[in-house]
DNA sequence: AGCACGATTGCCT
DNA sequence: GGCAATCGTGCTT
């Protein structure tokens, strides 16, 4: 079941905080790519030094940040890697959530190939080095510039509660806030704990 | 038109 | 732990 438009439409650290244990998936030409939520950020718009859209800057990039809830800001970073973010809250406050690591669940298969260029098995090295990160996850899941402004709610990339209802109902984790990873350059805003992450999964990036 | 740098990763010492 | 890879983007000239 897919994540209603509400549930983006609000404050971006509820936002952040309740995508873990969602489910993003990536249809690739009917084959379904999945991975759990296990690590997430969040980006506060004009006031955050670390945010794309920090003191109002709107650019062909980020004009996404600016549009409604519940779409994909994917950009392209280093020369060679995507990041995927979930737009969140109001139309016009450009604020966003940063998917930066996923429990591998379905297309593992798939997912090896983009990753590694290789058949299953994996070593259990590689299988946590899936997409224990945001560029790695977007390799393994093939999310490109192509998917950027796509509706979450749509058939091609979305977000799904887990298929276990009780799973989303209870909460069977704790949540570990931290500072946000590779903004040194952000001044006052570098150690806002802004980081979300299941504790103790082995498939959130770093050690 | 030019240029410095990045919401990262993986390889090397 | 250090650092190269690699190029689109945003800002300056």
């Amino acid at each position: 079941m897919k994540l209603p438009k509400s549930f983006y439409h609000r404050n971006t650290l509820d936002v952040a905080k309740e995508l873990l244990g969602k489910y993003l998936v990536h249809n690739i030409e009917g084959v379904e790519r999945v991975g759990k939520i296990v690590e997430v950020e969040a980006y506060l718009g004009p006031h955050d030094k670390a945010a794309h859209s920090y003191n109002g800057r709107r650019t062909p990039r980020n004009e996404v940040m600016y549009g409604p809830p519940g779409y994909a800001y994917v950009y392209f970073i280093y020369g060679m890697y995507h990041c995927v973010n979930v737009v969140t809250n109001d139309r016009e406050k450009p604020e966003a959530v940063l998917i930066r690591a996923l429990e591998p669940v379905a297309g593992i298969k798939e997912m090896a190939l983009a990753r590694f260029g290789k058949e299953l098995p994996l070593t259990d090295r590689e299988y946590r080095n899936l997409c224990s990160g945001p560029g790695k996850l977007c390799q393994a899941l093939s999310i490109t510039r192509e998917d950027n402004g796509l509706d979450l709610s749509g058939k091609k990339l979305y977000i799904t509660y887990p298929p276990d209802e009780r799973e989303s109902r209870e909460k069977r984790f704790e949540i570990v806030a931290a500072p946000r990873v590779g903004i040194a350059y952000a001044e006052e805003a570098v150690h806002y704990p802004w980081r979300f992450y299941i504790k103790g999964n082995p498939f959130v990036s770093k050690k």
